[in-house]
DNA sequence: ATATCAATCTATCAAATAATGGAATATTCA
DNA sequence: TGAATATTCCATTATTTGATAGATTGATAT
């Protein structure tokens, strides 16, 4: 009987080390960045505001859990997730704490834009406006990121170039505006800007892994 | 845009505090226990193998995630996940790491008996036996939990009782034993007492929660 | 009321963790 | 070969966490 108890303990251990690479907000922000693509951990470092020192001890974590590969190329090192599964449970658990968190409900909330009722919220009907040309589906994110994988019809025009990129966009057509996921601020600034300027535009709250992942269900 | 780091950082931080709950092995225990439906604190402990002072503590993180919700009843304070939602999350991170981590495989296989090549291991065809009678599907946790929740056409008998009750077996059909998930030892422990009983037996690792997950997609 | 039981709260200690700065390693480029 | 660059490794510090023990609250039963 003492045995079964070391036993489950052993077990329950292991499982807690996946869990443990989720605890840190630091290490969640590294995770939605390699949801992007693979990346470089000074490219990491930079977008998630932290020191390459700190940058690359979070992602040892990430890499001890083997919740990522590494891979050398050049003077670089490139990291990348070790499969959809990893990029599937960040959606699972932020999905969860926005469904649980009424702190974070209000935080984002507090960020949202007014949503535009002309353009549709619902997935299938966003994708049909799409295929249409009703509405342009526009990332924003890094040329590299979309290269790596977009939403259906989506084009590219990352934020900081958006505002010398405005005449390729259609006034008469709403333009939706998606980036890395409900926290990256992308595609709200974005938004801001392009209503701004005159055109009609809207907020897509999720990013390509959120997208992959209900569609599936 | 130093707004927006401090923004982007409270976002991760507030998603941080679910993935927090998840990264440790005793709190893993007790949401895997309150998987398989309410209980109270007490109980939670005992099962767990942990001091009632220490359940509660833990159950408090739980509760100021929003993972849980409480309900006094009588003397006692009654705990359940709030929601499947978090049922749900366990199952993923544990498949996850039973995916990703190799040390969690080993001390898997070290535990798992011999698998009987003549019961289905699929699910549909295990369902399918099931329903015409072929195999019996055995539920050795307590009564309780299998009254709550249960897989279809399971039979009830907790493993405390199984010795007493193995008249109340077919020795002619295989017997497929399964308990609280792959981290909960009694179905393999069934498994062992059947067979060496002469029974022909088979352990399905998959608990309620594990089923229905799947079941989905 | 008061004795009892269940559970929480508070305080405490050891262990684990996040962050930081300095030294070391590995690769490219001249 | 040696300089430059990218990244990791190591040591240190402040903070957080898990676990345990003692005091407290809240409900029930006598």
């Amino acid at each position: 009987m003492k045995g079964v108890r070391k036993t489950k303990d052993l077990l329950y251990e292991q499982v807690a080390r996946i869990g443990k690479v989720f605890s840190s907000p630091k290490r969640l922000e590294l995770i939605e960045l390699l949801c992007q693509g693979e990346k470089t951990v000074d490219t990491l470092a930079r977008e998630a505001s932290i020191s390459v020192k700190l940058a690359s001890a979070h992602l040892r974590e990430l890499r001890v859990a083997s919740l990522v590969e590494t891979e050398r190329q050049g003077k670089n090192i490139r990291y990348r997730l070790a499969g959809k599964a990893v990029a599937d449970l960040w959606v699972k658990i932020h999905n969860l704490a926005e469904d649980r968190l009424v702190e974070l409900q209000l935080a984002l909330q507090k960020i949202a834009v007014q949503p535009d009722s002309l353009v549709p919220s619902d997935r299938s009907s966003l994708l049909k406006a799409a295929r249409k040309g009703d509405v342009v589906v526009l990332d924003v994110r890094p040329a590299e990121e979309y290269l790596n994988a977009h939403l259906p019809f989506a084009r590219s025009i990352p934020l900081t170039e958006l505002r010398q990129r405005l005449d390729e966009l259609p006034k008469d057509r709403s333009i939706v505006a998606y980036c890395r996921g409900p926290y990256c601020l992308m595609a709200i600034d974005a938004v801001e800007l392009l209503r701004k300027e005159g055109f009609k535009s809207a907020h897509l709250r999720d990013g390509v892994a959120e997208w992959e992942l209900t569609e599936i269900r």
